[in-house]
RNA sequence: CGCGGGGUGGAGCAGUUGGCAGCUCGUCGGGCUCAUAACCCGAAGGUCGUAAGUUCGAGUCUUACCCCCGCAACCA
């Protein structure tokens, strides 16, 4: 038995989770059911980040407070987690005393370490305001493209120097700005990087292929040094004397999140979080995220978790997605480009949905996300799997289904398929494994076609009772195999079957099943 | 030469170390009648982006070139 943990990426409070969000966080789920079914001793957490620039931006828009808007949106993400039904052990936000109280614990511990130093800098000042400005709130007009823009970066792709923003204007009073000397605390990666390197080199077999090129190319670069403060009020508090006026830049505490969810699932179970979090042979850690998040779990989350110097392991398996599209364009909240999961969820099914994004989401390279594939993806299981059920379960007539004899044939392909799918998980190749789903479906179909029990019912009774029950251990041992991506389904299987529990291993059934209850598992579309 | 991904039958994708080009959907023909017009069998359909090279043999290796798409913008 191993000690797992699975984290997927903590969403931030802008905006509602789009399909492309969900089609890269699906792993994580799956990877959590699957540990669990074989045994393993799974932590599954998450949470949503609430803090930063675009929420206060955005709060001062909407003249509400930033807690307001991320209290909304985590209550929102916590439905559509629920809905999606994914099996967080914890789903926190980082804006929870617990995590705010560990976050500064490990701030002030890298401070100590002297991996967090202080330094001056000249910084972007409003006179007006009486404020330091972020980029993102400077109004430029862009050298290269003659266009204005914001400081942070320019439509045309051009990145403002330091030069340019000093010529810039606030955005929000739109008098000119001036520089100021600033104190901010950095964290010295710099000097971390050896120690990161080891890291990567060792881990890297288990992670994706973009998330060893992306790291890679930082660590080629030579990490430079990044301000862990921010000129802010909303967001966790800085824990060195002279920082009172600022907060912590939400990176640093966003990703802390994982580990700070393990130590309260542990707590509240009575459990050692460090079983989870020390390197040893027993125990795995997977991070779960979408492309432009790696360098944040690959190198920021080591480099915190190195400077600690208590020993702490950094994540083994990164699962990193790349990006899903819509109708071959991104999802574009202004241009009204996607669906919200909610709205999804209104018009799909959800298991149907969840297996059409691991079967075709962007597990390797960018995929693309149509209503009519979904639908074909849809269709197909109603057809494959839902009738393959109903014609087993509501046989004419049928009322029963006795204990008889089980097709060895039959017994060797399910087997097989365990081996072969459980082979697909440890490689995190889930696409793969739909199909060999796909794949014992089309076998049990066929089984059935071949076995005629239409005919044997008039003419050979006890064969008959062998195709049956023997399409019923069929039917018993898909739904534990589509557990991980189906769990809606593979629960209803298991009721008309008067299963208990699922596992990852063949199971045999004992008992004569009395049919009853018993209704289509999907509506075709 | 910024970095990266990709171009395989109508659609979506597999093709590990080079050895007869596969899967699902769709289409066409047939079968079955237990089942949600579902299921089963069969067929058609590809000069694997282009050109050259290495090799007994290239979708797979090398080189050049042509397209598409990400990474920087509310967005993952």
């Amino acid at each position: 038995m191993k000690k797992v943990l699975i984290g997927g990426a903590w969403p931030y409070a802008n905006s509602s989770l789009h399909l492309g969000h969900l089609a890269g966080l699906i792993s994580g789920d799956v990877l959590a059911r699957y540990h669990r079914q074989i045994g393993d001793d799974v932590i599954y957490v998450s949470g949503t980040d609430c803090h930063g620039t675009p929420i206060t931006e955005r709060a001062k828009k909407e003249n509400i407070s930033p807690k307001e808007i991320a209290e909304k949106y985590h209550k929102e993400f916590t439905e559509v987690f629920n809905k999606m039904e994914f099996s967080y052990d914890l789903y926190s936000k980082t804006e929870s005393d617990y995590h705010k109280e560990k976050v500064k614990e490990i701030f002030r511990k890298l401070y100590d370490n002297g991996y967090i130093y202080e330094k001056e800098d000249d910084d972007i000042f409003c006179e007006k305001c009486n404020k330091f400005v972020a980029d993102r709130e400077l109004k430029l007009i862009c050298p290269n493209c003659g266009n204005e823009t914001k400081g942070d970066q320019c439509d045309c792709g051009y990145v403002p120097t330091k030069e340019d923003l000093v010529n810039a204007v606030c955005a929000d009073c739109g008098s000119k700005v001036t520089t100021k000397k600033n104190k901010n605390l950095y964290i010295a990666l710099s000097k971390l990087q050896p120690r990161i390197e080891q890291y990567v080199e060792k881990n890297n077999v288990n992670w994706r292929k973009n998330a060893i090129n992306e790291t890679n190319k930082y660590l080629k670069e030579g990490l430079r040094d990044r301000a862990v403060t921010r000129n802010l009020d909303w967001g966790i508090e800085i824990p060195v004397d002279g920082f009172e006026d600022k907060r912590m830049y939400v990176w640093i505490d966003a990703v802390l999140g994982y580990l700070t969810d393990t130590m309260q699932v542990c707590e509240e179970r009575g459990t050692d979080w460090k079983d989870w979090w020390t390197e040893k042979d027993n125990n795995r850690m997977y991070m779960v995220h979408a492309k432009d998040n790696i360098t944040f779990h690959t190198l920021i989350l080591p480099g915190l978790l190195i400077g600690l110097e208590e020993g702490i392991k950094c994540p083994d398996r990164i699962v990193s997605a790349e990006y899903l599209n819509f109708n071959e364009q991104k999802f574009s909240k202004s241009k009204g480009i996607g669906l919200t999961i909610l709205e999804a969820l209104d018009r799909y099914n959800v298991d149907t949905l969840r297996f059409h994004l691991l079967r075709n989401g962007p597990e390797t390279r960018d995929a693309n996300f149509t209503e009519e594939e979904y639908i074909m993806t849809h269709n197909e299981i109603t057809n494959k799997l839902g009738n393959f059920i109903n014609r087993t379960l509501k046989f004419k007539g049928l009322t029963n289904i006795p204990v008889a004899k089980i097709d060895e044939e039959v017994k060797n392909e399910i087997e097989n398929k365990y081996n072969e799918i459980a082979e697909f998980m440890e490689k995190i190749e889930f696409r793969n494994a739909t199909l060999k789903i796909i794949e014992l479906l089309d076998f049990a179909n066929k089984y059935y076609d071949e076995r005629k029990p239409w005919v044997q019912a008039k003419e050979d009774v006890d064969e008959f009772n062998n195709t049956m029950f023997t399409c019923a251990n069929l039917i018993a041992n898909i739904s534990n195999v589509i557990e991980p991506f189906m769990p809606g389904t593979a629960k209803k299987i298991r009721d008309y079957l008067k299963l208990e529990n699922c596992s990852w291993k063949p199971i045999k059934l004992q008992n004569e099943i009395i049919l009853d209850n018993i209704e289509p598992l999907f509506d075709r579309m």
